[in-house]
DNA sequence: CGGCGTTTTGAGAGAGCTCAACATCGGTGG
DNA sequence: CCACCGATGTTGAGCTCTCTCAAAACGCCG
């Protein structure tokens, strides 16, 4: 999935320690005590929630510039699990110095609110979607929410995040090109 | 449905002047201008999302104490609609205002990252849950999360924050009764 | 060339949605 | 008091859609 972070964290703390996660690490558990912020800088991580049974939610796929599980800044313990999906670098603060800088830096904490209000957007529309039923009305929704549709190998991705399976997004794409070429009377090579 | 805000917002602002709603009255449309902020202080209001064919979208149900459209405070034009759904007493502050006192006091931008910070949370799990296939799973994970089955009168609204129909959620229900007094054999008013 | 992941397409089963009928409950007004 | 009304809850039947399992074509890269 393509993601662009125009208020990126990284650069408000460039002198941050980095530590490198290789794919499938943990950063930390649901339970844990927050000692630490993680601000990705590179690669990709997940947010994880375990139900009681055995079903995996992801709750949020972080990428470069990123916090990880924002909510930790306030809370003493993880309600979730993280881990690196691909190798990571982390930028990594101690918590009280993250606060700190954030009382202190209007800019950061600019920032920090800015960033939370758009994931609070992004969190809420993507519930709105997985609440419709067909995979046809999700995918106009999101194609209408300033998404566009990635090139062939990142089809999967749009399809986790339609919260469909791979299969479902496929044949929908399918149906598209077709009605398309059907009205168009050609076929054609669609993005 | 029952909803805890801990840091309320009204708190902040005591002094700002007060503006009343009727039930379906429009606080703004998409594409405004953002001139205000509304803090509800008591009634109910739903952010809606039109999609380009009519479907409606419920992005959010606000209560009191709630801020409407967190990220208007840093968008230009508003991105979603806002209408009353009860009647509403809203505090009206102008956007500068507002922000310059996000800026001044630390313990108002302080509960506004809380909250925030909050709000994704839930936003990502409803999300979450709205991505699993059965309403037996939706109502595990809702339940899981913390949430209490409210009395009768209020599933219609467990219903729509699971994302299913009324009678899907009927449904289960009479299921989990009938297969809870099936294992103690007793019939049994549950909660 | 031979894997490996992605895309494509098929068939069946399962689950919710829709429409519909009816029961229940609380409030209103005759 | 009772009839009526609306909203909520309950249950049934059929339809549609996705999910699941499966097989095969395609593309990329070592």
């Amino acid at each position: 999935m393509i993601m662009i972070m125009s208020d990126s964290f990284d650069r408000f703390f460039p002198d941050a320690t980095s530590r490198r996660y290789v794919a499938g690490q943990p950063l930390f558990r649901a339970g844990d005590a927050v000692r630490s912020i993680f601000i990705l800088r590179s690669g990709r991580a997940d947010l994880i929630r375990h139900t009681g049974r055995g079903a995996r939610l992801i709750l949020h796929r972080a990428g470069p510039g990123q916090i990880l599980a924002e909510a930790s800044a306030w809370s003493d313990v993880y309600h979730c699990d993280a881990v690196a999906v691909e190798p990571c670098e982390f930028a990594v603060l101690t918590r009280n110095a993250f606060r700190s800088r954030l009382a202190r830096d209007p800019a950061v904490s600019g920032a920090w609110a800015k960033s939370l209000a758009r994931a609070v957007q992004e969190a809420r529309l993507r519930a709105e979607i997985r609440s419709l039923v067909t995979v046809a009305d999700r995918l106009d929704v999101w194609l209408g929410a300033g998404n566009e549709l990635p090139g062939k190998g990142y089809w999967q991705d749009v399809a986790a995040e339609l919260g469909v399976t791979r299969e479902a997004l496929y044949r929908e794409l399918s149906n598209r090109r077709s009605r398309r070429s059907a009205t168009t009377g050609q076929a054609r090579r669609t993005i």
